[in-house]
DNA sequence: AGAAGGACCAGTGGTCCGTA
DNA sequence: AGAAGGACCAGTGGTCCGTA
């Protein structure tokens, strides 16, 4: 019943075709004031975004892929100004649409092409604790118990109310990213100028977000819940398994250094 | 590794077969310090107690009942002098092994004849407290993630160490039972007293337990949770979904209550 | 009838791997 | 090769109901 209208609304045009069948869905509502900082920065971009949002409904019986056009991938590194493909519609394809991929953005930046930039990342993780906090309001109400993380029921939820460019994996996936970005967002921006600078993939970025946190984990006893859960944003999160191992390895690696720093293991004794 | 003889130990005589397997399992240790006030003031009981722990281990092949033999429940208010019954072992059978029911006993009271008491169920929750922050340690240690709450693990747990009498169904039944008891000790123990008196069954006692919660949490907006959180031994059990149900009708009818307060609805207009 | 607890079940956290 | 996300899976919270 509490549809966040906002929080769709805020994603006009930033994910090519974040939602086709989802606008349907919700009416596409004149827009409603509460406008963020990052959105105002990204209203000059909307313009040449706005098109593309027919193309059918993902059929549930369109897994079963006819005729395999081996479609190669030099679509990719598009030059700015393709002008929003209609590419799609022009064939007529029943596509299995999904949001563009990352690439390492600096902050403020759009990603141009069919890409997707690091703020517009980030402000997927704010919607989800957004929808976080209509579910609680919800549960709340009802008096059910109620949630303190971005859980399934949270995901569903956001499908529900057509964001549908929200799920799981993804947010997952890139969770100590938006950490980095958090707590330290002097650093992030830094790592984000560095790897755009260098060219790397989205992959490597998200890599080299790791060690800062590490690190920052390290001054707390390499307790990285104590990193978490202390903050407002960050707290709704599960902490990343591959970070918590991390957090893990070097405390150890510390140990063992720190047990064997004299020669001949002297403070072993 | 980390086995806990200490509260196995503490149970010894308590219930009256709590755990054959287990003892073996475990060596019956000598006994290591840390007696609880309660366990004192158990003391005296149990020489009367301290037999039948042989019988075969629950054999997995037993739920074929060859001969129903069928036992009438007549040795149920058995005289407190019946000298701790060898009568399992009189008739050689293998017996499916469970704890005996609780009656509703005042503190520091000791059921007698096959029955436990009251004090002894909420021993079994500290005894969870214990196996609790047992396996938050352990998961320090490994820096995996830390449970905050009595979870499938924590039970898990108990069974590995030998505590085969804790399991999860008892444990919830009872939370709320507990929470009285931690949150207002006067309440509790009244209760206790009146139940006894008037020789009613466990489970009359455990329904009136509700009530005096629910009335704790209407001093908080009928959010119980903040009533079971702020408490350290409290805050680690989930709230009973009944107790949270009688609280949010219990504030439905308030509002109610409140909003036809004048004769004709006056406030609704 | 009253009660203890094995065992089941819907929905979870976690992430792999078939897909584009 | 790099990346997005449907869908699976082991183990969870919750408690029913066959058992004693």
């Amino acid at each position: 019943d509490v549809t966040n209208d906002l929080d769709a609304l805020s994603q006009e045009g930033l994910s090519k075709e974040p939602m086709q069948q989802e606008k349907e869905a919700m009416g596409s509502g004149g827009g409603g004031g509460g406008t963020s900082a990052w959105e105002v920065g990204m209203a000059a971009e909307r313009k040449k975004q706005q098109r593309q949002r027919r193309k059918k409904r993902a059929a549930s019986t369109m897994k079963s892929s006819t005729t395999t056009t081996t479609t190669t991938g030099d679509e990719e590194e598009m030059e700015e100004e393709e002008e929003a493909g209609d590419d799609d519609e022009e064939k007529g394809r029943v596509e299995r649409q999904r949001e563009h991929p990352f690439i390492v953005t600096e902050p403020g930046e759009v990603a141009r092409g069919k890409k997707n930039g690091i703020d517009y990342l980030f402000h997927l993780y704010e919607q989800c604790r957004d929808f976080l906090i209509h579910v609680q309001n919800i549960a709340r109400e009802r008096g059910e118990k109620c949630p303190t993380k971005v859980t399934n029921q949270v995901f569903r939820y956001a499908k529900k109310v057509g964001a549908s460019y929200i799920n799981k994996p993804k947010m997952r996936h890139y969770v100590h990213c938006y950490a980095l970005h958090c707590l330290n967002e002097e650093a992030s921006s830094a790592l984000r100028r560095a790897f755009k600078e260098k060219g790397e993939n989205v992959g490597a970025w998200r890599q080299a977000c790791y060690q800062p946190l590490v690190a920052m984990a390290a001054g707390q006893g390499w307790d990285i819940d104590s990193i978490f859960n202390p903050h407002p944003r960050l707290s709704i999160w599960y902490v990343p398994t591959k970070l918590r191992q991390l957090c893990h390895a070097n405390r150890n690696n510390a140990y063992a250094a720190a047990t064997s720093a004299s020669p001949g293991g002297y403070h072993r004794l």
